[in-house]
DNA sequence: CTAAATAGAACTTATTTAGTACTATAAAGG
DNA sequence: CCTTTATAGTACTAAATAAGTTCTATTTAG
């Protein structure tokens, strides 16, 4: 099955959370009883997405998370690149030269990198924002 | 990262080679040979690809496999189906009902079913005939 | 100086995926 | 009708990956 992996659909419902309020700092532990999430992976994810550029911190004593930008200017794509690494669908992708057995006599190199950017330009449209507000709708207009 | 799994990888590999003489049944072991992945392996995919009726088969002395329809008739989707199960970036995605720890608490229930129809319909559109013949030109004109 | 928070790294456990082995069934040919 | 060569199907094992946890360091308000 071609999935995201857990990280990163936790890690939309949390900034669909922090979405909610967006001015607001809120804690990890804070986080994860809104959410229902265990605490150290919220802490985990929150560090992530601040290191992405997704979130900015405040440290010490009432410090917290909030977004860096809108939810319309965040696009899914980074969130998910920032929790499960690079969008692309097979190993042997472009730029990616490690690890396949078989590359010699692959008669594949390469081809799959239509599919990739495909995939990818559609992850790059959507914004949270969209995704939040109402499912379906906005993104079956774009297909 | 977001991928299909080896076995699809593979599986396309193994398609590609038996689209090459198309009328000709191939053997389980000379299409390990030729294509370089461990026999054992390339059995598995045979038979599995075979069951979801992209393959047909025959058993017995001078048995062997070749493409149930051609190429172009081969949609890239149901190859990954039938080796990774259905493509779907979410567990909580349509129809899929078990083995979500926050479903109760969860803002996003059915968000994602926009994202996954947009990638299903792409994957579906691209043929195997089209993969193999010039990799990325066709694919981008469509996006 | 203390308490409450994030930062970062290292480690352990769990889950998933890949690979292997074994048994059954079918067909061709002597 | 028996042997050989092939697929069909299932169950098991091992390896790779992902998830979760823990610990230490750093920052800041009071």
């Amino acid at each position: 099955m071609i999935k995201i992996s857990r990280m990163a659909d936790y890690g939309v419902l949390i900034l669909a959370e922090l979405a909610r309020e967006p001015e607001a700092l809120r804690t990890a532990s804070g986080l994860s009883d809104t959410t229902g999430l265990p605490e150290p992976t919220v802490a985990k994810i929150l560090k992530t997405l601040t290191g992405a550029g997704i979130l900015r911190s405040a440290r010490g004593v009432n410090g917290g998370y909030l977004l860096q930008k809108t939810a319309d200017q965040i696009p899914v794509a980074a969130i998910i690149t920032a929790l499960d690494g690079p969008i692309c669908l097979t190993a042997c992708a472009d730029g990616v030269e490690d690890s396949c057995a078989v590359r010699e006599t692959c008669s594949l190199k390469g081809r799959w990198n239509g599919v990739n950017a495909l995939i990818k330009s559609a992850l790059e449209a959507m914004t949270l924002a969209e995704l939040l507000e109402s499912g379906t709708e906005k993104v079956q207009k774009k297909a």
